[in-house]
DNA sequence: GCGAACTAACTAACCGGTTGATTAGTTACA
DNA sequence: TGTAACTAATCAACCGGTTAGTTAGTTCGC
């Protein structure tokens, strides 16, 4: 069953998730339109409103995606939480669009529907594996694991977070440099 | 020279701009409606594209006062950086709109325009304090200046930072606790 | 020929921005 | 002091372009 062309539902499916993940990590899902996704993905709104039911929808299916390929790319390692902040340093690095889009799903989104509960299932398998971590003596316990591992995350994405004023003032920093950046921020906490 | 009720464009200026921050923090540049924010401050849409031009316009307006206020609310403080970052962080409890205000305008308004002098200038007046504080043994120089800077801002933040579904697997933190754990963060950057 | 994939054309509502007129408050002068 | 001329503030109604979402019909592979 190989489908080739012009008829391939799958295809038309990434295509328009992918045209979408541009779009949104662009402009936002107000400001994103759904008019450009279709003409981007060489198809039209209709398949959109068939594939994704509607404008949030499309969306949610994205910030969807996106999610479960962090996950998968980087799992948690409690046992060197500085490498663990670098990995997802890197991923950031490698998906432009990941922060962008966080962030617009942290502002438009928040509190509507449901919580992903493919992301809420790996948070807790991360906090297991901290406190777990923490138990043994292998992590400090000067903060919480929660605590921790929020500030382990928040400190990865440090470069994706500053206002372009701020920008304006700093040197400008290698990717080597700001993943280092990263890492010793990281081992800091645990010092 | 006294101005009461229907007729004080000062005032009319001021509630303008009011309803404009609370309707972009809520929904942003593309999402916010010139016609709520009318209605909210009781006045009509001519009359804010007479005080601030356009929507954008209106939008500079309310996130240059805001960071004229922030920046006159929280003057940096190189010799006690845990502090500053602490005081940061209550100037957010005090005003929730900040970090929202400021996410919108990295999203949506960053790179169109001019960046604000006000922004530029207050971050070179920082930066300088912390390289001066280096320079004297008061600050570690593990970290450049620049760097050092924008992990405390960026650490005063880490609160408002989280997608919801981190929210659903942290216990409740008292403002308080999350205080301490922005102060002690940053303090472990600096031992 | 049947169903899934696809598309152009359509619509109803919305939205940023404008206009032209009205009203409240101030100034000039007899 | 009274009033006419002037200025600044205000607003309802309107406009043209845009947009999310729909529909009804066509194409293509099997």
């Amino acid at each position: 069953m190989v489908l080739v062309g012009s008829r391939d539902a799958e295809a038309t499916r990434r295509r328009l998730l992918e045209a979408a993940r541009e779009e949104f990590a662009a402009y936002g899902i107000a400001g994103g339109r759904v008019e450009r996704i279709a003409a981007a993905a060489r198809s039209n709104k209709a398949q959109i409103y068939h594939y994704f039911g509607s404008k949030d929808g499309l969306f949610d299916a994205v910030f969807d995606a996106m999610c479960r390929e962090t996950v998968d790319a980087v799992p948690i390692d409690a046992e060197n939480l500085p490498e663990y902040a670098g990995k997802l340093f890197d991923s950031y690095e490698r998906r432009p669009w990941v922060q962008r889009i966080a962030a617009w799903y942290r502002l438009e989104r928040a509190g509507t529907g449901d919580l992903l509960t493919v992301v809420v299932a790996s948070n807790e398998a991360k906090l297991k594996a901290v406190a777990d971590a923490q138990a043994r003596g292998v992590l400090p316990t000067r903060f919480p694991a929660d605590v921790l591992l929020g500030l382990v995350i928040h400190l990865s994405g440090f470069w994706s977070s500053n206002v372009p004023e701020f920008d304006a003032v700093v040197a400008g920093h290698s990717s080597a440099t700001r993943r280092q950046v990263v890492v010793d921020a990281v081992a800091a906490l645990l010092a």
